[in-house]
Formats: C-alpha cells, structure tokens, sequence
DNA sequence: TTGATCGATGCGTGGATCGGATCGATGTTC
DNA sequence: GAACATCGATCCGATCCACGCATCGATCAA
C-alpha cells in the first residue's frame, strides 16, 4: 500500500505541475520525487500523470484520486491534532453521575462551569444511587460521581464538594401556625415522613441521628427512598419531612419550608469521587481546574 | 507525519489488545510492532495503549485516535480502488456534446446504450452547436461530439453514427390536398422557410444543393437557424420546410409531416467525434463497445 | 544547430526497519 | 513461596529503502 509521504508528493505535483518546483516544496530534490510518484503509480497499477519532458498533466484518473488523497492527508492531520486536544483534556467525553437530590443543586452550575473550563468535552450525565455509582466508577462506566459519604469510597480518590442544611418541609395548612424557625422538638409527636433505610441509607441515619440526639420521637407515617416522592407525601398532607434546602427547588404547592431553629441541621454532605487511576485527560483537567487533585484520602 | 503502515499496525494491535497476535496478523514479529506503535505514539505525542507485561488497554486518547485510523485506512483502500476503475473506464465521467437537432432523435438510445455498458461514470451532455463542440474537444471541454460533418474535423477522429431522411413539414392545412409523397418540385414556389446560413451551415448547403440539382426555386419567407424554430413558423401557418425526420417528433398540432418522393432526399450525416489524444478511458471503452475504434479518418 | 529546460535513470550512501535473542516484570502453579 | 510461563521492551546485526549527486534523453526556443 502507498504512504501518506507519497501523496503529499502526488499532492504538490498536481498542483505545480511541475516536479522542481514540487520538489523544492517538499524541500527534496527532483530524482526522489520522481521515484515517489513512480512508485505510487506502480503500486495504484494506474499512471497518474501524462508527463513529457515539456509539460505534466494529470490522466482522469489522476484526476479523481487527487481529492481523494488531499482528503486522507487532511484526516489524518485531522485525526492527530484531535487526538492531541483529548490527551490535553481539551476534548473527549466525561461521563459524570449523581444522586438524584444533588441535581436539584449543585448540577446546573456544574455543568455551567464544566462547559467554560472544556467546552468541547462531551458530557454524560447519568442519575444514580450512591451504591450503583461506585460499581459504574470500579467498572469504568463513570469517570467521576457526586454522592453522599459512604464507607465504600476508601479505595476512591473523596472530595468534600458541598455541604447544605437540612429543612423542614411542612404542609402548607400547618404552617400558617408554625413559626419562621422550628426547633427539632417541633417534630415530636409529629406526622413525619421518614428516609428508607434500602434506599436512602445516608439520609436515613443523618435524620436518625438528629432525632436521636433531640430525643425526639415523631410519628412515622411512611419510609420513602426518594426526596421527591417525600415532598408528594408533604404536599398531600400526609406529615411533615426533614429535606435538603435545595430541595426546596421542586415546587409543589402544598409545601411550605422552614429552617430548624438554632443551626441544629447536621451538614448534608455531597463528595465528588472519582478513581486515582483514571486515565481521562479531561477527569484530570476539571479536577485541577477545579482545584481537587491536590493528594489527601 | 505517521505512516499508513504505523496505523495498520495500530489498529491491529487496540483490535487484538495483544502484540504477539497483532504482529502475527500483520506477519512480522513482536519488536518491530512495538517499534512502530512507540514511533506512532512519539509522532502524534500522546500515549496510545497502557500496557504491562500483562495487559494492553486503549488511552481513552488511543480511544478516539482508532475509529479515525480505519476511516483513513478505509478511505485509502477505497480511492485506490476508485481510480483503478477509473482507469478501467468502469467509472468516471463522459462529457458529450450533441447538436439540438440530434437530441431529437438519438440522445435517448445512446443514453440507455452508455448507461448498460458504463452504469458507474457519470455522463454530462451539452447541446452545442457544431463549431462551438469543435472548440470544445480541442479544449479538453468534451470527450466526445455528435455533430454535423465540417471540413474543420480533419485532426479528429470521425465515425459516422446515423443517416436519415428529410421530410417535408407543411402546415396542417396545406396537408390536406397534397399527395402521400412530395417531389421536390412540389416545393417551385411555395412559400418556404429556410436555414441560416450562420448558425445552421450545414442544413443550409443541404437544402440549397438539393433546391439547385432539382432547379426548384421556393419563395424563401424566413432564414431560422433551429429547427424548433422553423416548425413553430410552419405550425403558424408562415410556410413549409425540410426537416430532419426525427424533427416529427417534435409535436406540433398544426405542422404535418410527408416524405420526399422518389428517395430525393440527401442523407444528414450526423457524425460522432473525439480527439484521438483524448485519454479519459471512459471514453475508450465506450468507442471500444460501440465497435467506433477501428483505425481511420 | 546550439543551448536551455525538465523529467528519468544510475549509483553510492545513510538511515530506517526487520528478525532473532534476550531482558524485566507480572501472574500462575504446585 | 519458589519455579515457571507469558508478554511487551530492548539490544543488535543484516537488509532494504529513500535520499542526493551526476548524468542522460527528449523537447522547445533562439
């Protein structure tokens, strides 16, 4: 098969016309040029060129195979230079995962923020629980997850991404009486909608502990697994729930939110997690844009 | 610049993930491969292939630099293959010019005729007057003529393609009273449209010589140079003329059609011609399958 | 007829690529 | 846990390829 260095030559000739002219060029000199194109011929089966001592000109089929090889010359320099940017973390793709209640926050500024550090990184965006996550970020599907803390990160390279308090979300009908700020006491005796400890085990022992601290009992009227489906339960006046604040982002009409009083929410964590062994240029470049790839657990 | 050989080895090896099989796939051994993928890597500047002694796995950098490695090497294949049947005459392209005349008749058969012998070369067809497809072939604007026979086709190569008949076209109303076939004599007087002698020389002398040798003397109410013009003037009731008898195609409500008595009628010519310089192998090969490339004037 | 131009060819040299032998690292087996 | 097997990297000598120089042969201009 021919080479890329024998279309370039194909290449100049064609467009000079002319073979010292190409040669020079191409910065060689005449007698290689020609044994170039020579061999191109031989190895097509196809003379590309009518060539006398006076005048070149190309056959029809030289014709058809010049845009064919400024075509390929072109991809190919194409292909090295894309290559370059992804290796720099300029391009490529970033597969990212997140718990579905760290959407309602942190995911828009997120992506506002990784479209201006690497504008042409693919994104992929993938909602998942903290567990499936881990598996997705063992197996190579994910390059990178926000979720909550968890005893299986140790392996993992953990950064602390973002902390937010926790709210009271009442029905709408109960907090006319309520006052701006409740104290956790306010729950005792309360209908309260509790956190699955199957599927929202990090929220289940966050509220758990909370109570347990207050010693405050409420009643527990249902044990859900996602903060959405808290918030219907809210909304139909079911009882009152303890949320992120950003979850007061989803508006549902029935629900009102109100701060615990005293600064009594325990910090909702949210870690950003990824493998050390990553490969990905582009996990690579977000992280030292963003300033996480400094070492620690 | 990497080299076709470099990605054909590369493309070997992130199919196989293995060397040992790659090499002997591409029937070389092991060191040269790891040669070729360390000066593909060197060259483009970016590690391809994480390998230990014990496992080789793309760079997600060697994962986007792989699809573009087979599509150059596919499209190289391709255009090699591409130009050899070009060179073959099995593709390409054929610029044909025809007289307007002509296109009445023939056009159509000679289509179907190329497109059974050559399906894969694209046909451009002109209709260009006789001098203006003259200078044409001389330029290298077309590969091939039909036209009218001319004393400047001496340095061409010139095969008669067809012969026909003229025939009287009279107006519709004439028709009526004049017998099946009309000598030429029939003509003595009549009001009669004429060709010009610019743009339509070679029906001019037609006509004009076969007016002389039968001593009729038609009163000549117009000079047209196209034929569709000269039927358009007959179908308005202006006169009658001599046509080609393909030109009955052309349908015209008012105009009728009736053959010279006797055979009178000269033959028109109509003549296919090529510059023998001309090398498009599209064209060789159709003069080859239309039996046209015997030696000769 | 002479000289200039231009692509093709002969030839010697230097660098690139090849295969064989071997090294070093890693995972497996008994 | 020590011997073994596997696999990619590296070293080395032989070979091949592409380069430049010199020259040839054909063509066109003066």
């Amino acid at each position: 098969m021919f080479g890329l260095h024998q279309l370039r030559c194909f290449v100049a000739v064609a467009d000079h016309l002319h073979f010292g002219q190409a040669a020079s060029q191409l910065n060689m000199t005449q007698p290689p040029l020609s044994r170039q194109i020579q061999l191109l011929e031989r190895e097509i089966g196809v003379p590309l060129f009518d060539r006398t001592s006076r005048s070149v000109r190309l056959t029809p089929a030289g014709r058809v195979f010049l845009p064919e090889a400024k075509r390929i010359l072109r991809l190919s320099e194409s292909a090295m230079k894309w290559t370059r940017r992804v290796w720099r973390g300029e391009a490529g793709t970033l597969r990212i995962g997140f718990t579905a209640a760290s959407g309602y926050g942190m995911l828009p500024g997120l992506i506002r923020q990784l479209r201006g550090i690497m504008p042409n990184v693919d994104l992929v965006l993938r909602e998942m629980v903290t567990r499936l996550q881990i598996e997705a970020l063992d197996s190579g599907v994910l390059d990178l997850g926000f979720m909550r803390p968890s005893v299986d990160l140790r392996r993992f390279a953990v950064r602390e991404h973002a902390t937010e308090a926790m709210v009271v979300a009442l029905p709408a009908g109960e907090a006319t009486t309520a006052p701006p700020a409740l104290p956790v006491s306010d729950l005792q005796d309360r209908p309260f909608i509790m956190y699955s400890p199957d599927n929202a085990l990090y929220f289940h022992d966050l509220v758990t502990a909370l109570l347990d601290e207050h010693q405050v009992q409420p009643k527990v009227v249902e044990q859900v697994g996602q903060i959405h489906s808290m918030l219907a339960l809210v909304d139909a006046g079911f009882g009152a729930a303890l949320v992120p604040e950003t979850a007061a982002r989803l508006h549902f009409p029935a629900v009102a939110f109100r701060p615990l009083a005293d600064g009594a929410s325990p910090p909702v964590r949210l870690n950003a997690v990824w493998r050390d062994e990553n490969d990905n240029p582009a996990l690579a470049r977000f992280l030292a844009q963003a300033g996480l790839d400094q070492v620690g657990t």
